[in-house]
DNA sequence: CTGAAAGCGCTTACAG
DNA sequence: CTGAAAGCGCTTACAG
């Protein structure tokens, strides 16, 4: 037994498809007692029969798919992505009545027209957020300009189409009241993996501008302490913890330095937040009780709705060049 | 300017809609000189026009739609999808010419007819794979049931048509093979989240039953720590690990636990792995090294892999009922 | 090798 | 209030 249409209904009922769409869709309301019994019987076939429209042959009537595709790397060196992240963007695509696909693409099949995916070669959503933060294949780059496809890069930092967090700015203003507020010795801690190639994309490179330069404004010394990864960092850390001059406030950009942070403090016996305040910049962590935290954080929801709305734009004007949005950390 | 379709293409070729279909869909291979050289001039023009393929248009004629929903709640205690979990249905998917799209459902939205998701109320995937937990709301089920629609469950133990960790199975013999290797005193930790309301769902209780199970055969006393989360876990973890029967071995459901049990290890002294060997059940973590634990995890890949097969074959026979998949854990 | 015809399921303007 | 007609873009038998 396949799929039920307008189709069945009408003829169970004995009328024609174009009722059955109307009555369902509601482009009318029946006002008569004739009809609003006929209408009321429509609805309850299209119920018995497990009714539900075919939303191909609709988008096919209206030419608008409803689609949006997030495409991404399946290296998550080139495309990373949090839960909370997809989540805002899920929320964000809701409101416009936008489905989400996802497509991790395999950045091999970019390397030639034989092999494409489905995605790009297909027209089967109405445009693209496109969540390449380096590398980009100049295949993804070429088919887009090609087909014209209404696309929002999501992170990178671009004059047009394109959101992307200001670190720069945002850290920058963060250390800036902190020294205001009268710390003088901020460090900030870096980790260095070993498998980890350091590249020059924004998000590495403008937290440390951003606080290098609020430190030099005031006419403070940076203080960067690069711990390398599962080698040496607690001891790196202690010594940094247990020197005379020791920090009031260490940035941390990454949740995973958290832990030797955390455990050299409490071996040391530095209490956090009471002898040392932890900012810690980007995604938030469960490991520790917020309150112990300040939290410079990504607003995920606020880049979400800044993409979406550009791409709606986008879809509609896909010629247009749209000016960038960079979005703020917030507390 | 809008989108190029077949019909265009044959116009600037002078041909009809069905050659070019038939070129560009490979549906036979030119052979003469003449209509070789056209089929190459269909292919250019299609490339000059950014063409690509409609595919509601394809699908409204073949009946198959190729996209299959992820539907979730939006409410974390009853759905969770980790990365990973995502990226494994993606990949498995694709396998079988599927794309994911993502549902997440407000579970307001299914507690009256009138505000129905879109998925559940559209005909828009051939199927679905279903990731709540617990609290399933009743409409959601009905609604499957009455759509008849193809769905796989992925976090429920239930005899039909699902898949599910075999929690009990996999600890009870984790367990029971650390026992022959020589541990006698081994415990588990649980941790206690003030605002965490226990559930009797399988991810909780199993693991607990398979660890117990395997002490008692052994005549071992199981020993459970409930830790209370952000309360005053570090000196019950503390007493535990200074006792004079302290454990040798370590389970821990979450990776969220370990924090606190590295930290009171490395405070109190002991060494892991050397004098504390802890096995940490469940997603992994980039916290420590994985050389330092032991690693029961998920095997996200094969959970997938099952929850698609399962789902493809209820797709070709909705009504029959499918025997659920237990997934082992692995190392 | 190519085309004319039919149809997938729906919706919309037009006519009644 | 309801229906007959047309069409969205594609593909597949059927005929040449």
């Amino acid at each position: 037994m396949s799929h039920s249409t307008l189709h069945d209904i009408a003829n169970r009922v004995g009328v024609t498809p174009v009722t059955v769409s109307r009555v369902l869709s509601g482009t009318y309301k029946a006002k008569r007692a004739g009809a609003l019994k006929r209408a009321e019987q429509i609805r309850q076939v299209a119920v018995e029969l497990g009714y539900r429209v075919n939303v191909h042959a609709r988008a096919m009537r209206h030419g608008r798919l409803g689609n949006i595709a997030l495409v991404m790397s399946k290296d998550p060196a080139r495309s990373l992505l949090h839960e909370c992240e997809l989540t805002a963007l899920h929320d964000a695509l809701l409101d416009e009545q936008m489905n989400l696909v996802i497509a991790r693409l395999d950045d091999k099949t970019l390397e030639s027209e034989s092999d494409l995916p489905r995605v790009l070669t297909e027209y089967a959503v109405d445009g693209m957020l496109i969540n390449y933060k380096k590398n980009i294949p100049p295949m993804l780059e070429q088919l887009i300009e090609r087909h014209r496809i209404p696309a929002v890069w999501i992170a990178r930092k671009r004059k047009h189409d394109a959101t992307y967090y200001a670190y720069r700015n945002s850290i920058k203003k963060a250390v800036t009241d902190q020294i205001k507020a009268g710390h003088r010795r901020i460090a900030m801690v870096f980790k260095l993996n070993p498998n980890h190639v350091s590249t020059d994309h924004y998000s590495e490179t403008d937290p440390r501008a951003g606080y290098e330069k609020a430190m030099l404004d005031a006419g403070l010394k940076p203080q960067c302490l690069q711990v390398r990864w599962n080698v040496d960092e607690l001891s790196q850390l202690t010594a940094l913890l247990t020197r005379k001059n020791r920090p009031t406030l260490l940035l941390t950009r990454d949740q995973h330095t958290l832990l030797p942070v955390l455990t050299a403090a409490y071996h040391v016996g530095v209490k956090v937040p009471d002898d040392l305040q932890i900012m810690l910049i980007g995604h938030g962590t469960r490991l520790i009780p917020a309150t112990d935290l300040k939290h410079l954080r990504y607003d995920y929801d606020q880049l979400a709705e800044a993409a979406v709305k550009l791409l709606v734009e986008k879809i509609k004007a896909p010629q247009q060049l749209l000016k960038s949005r960079p979005i703020p950390l917030c507390w």
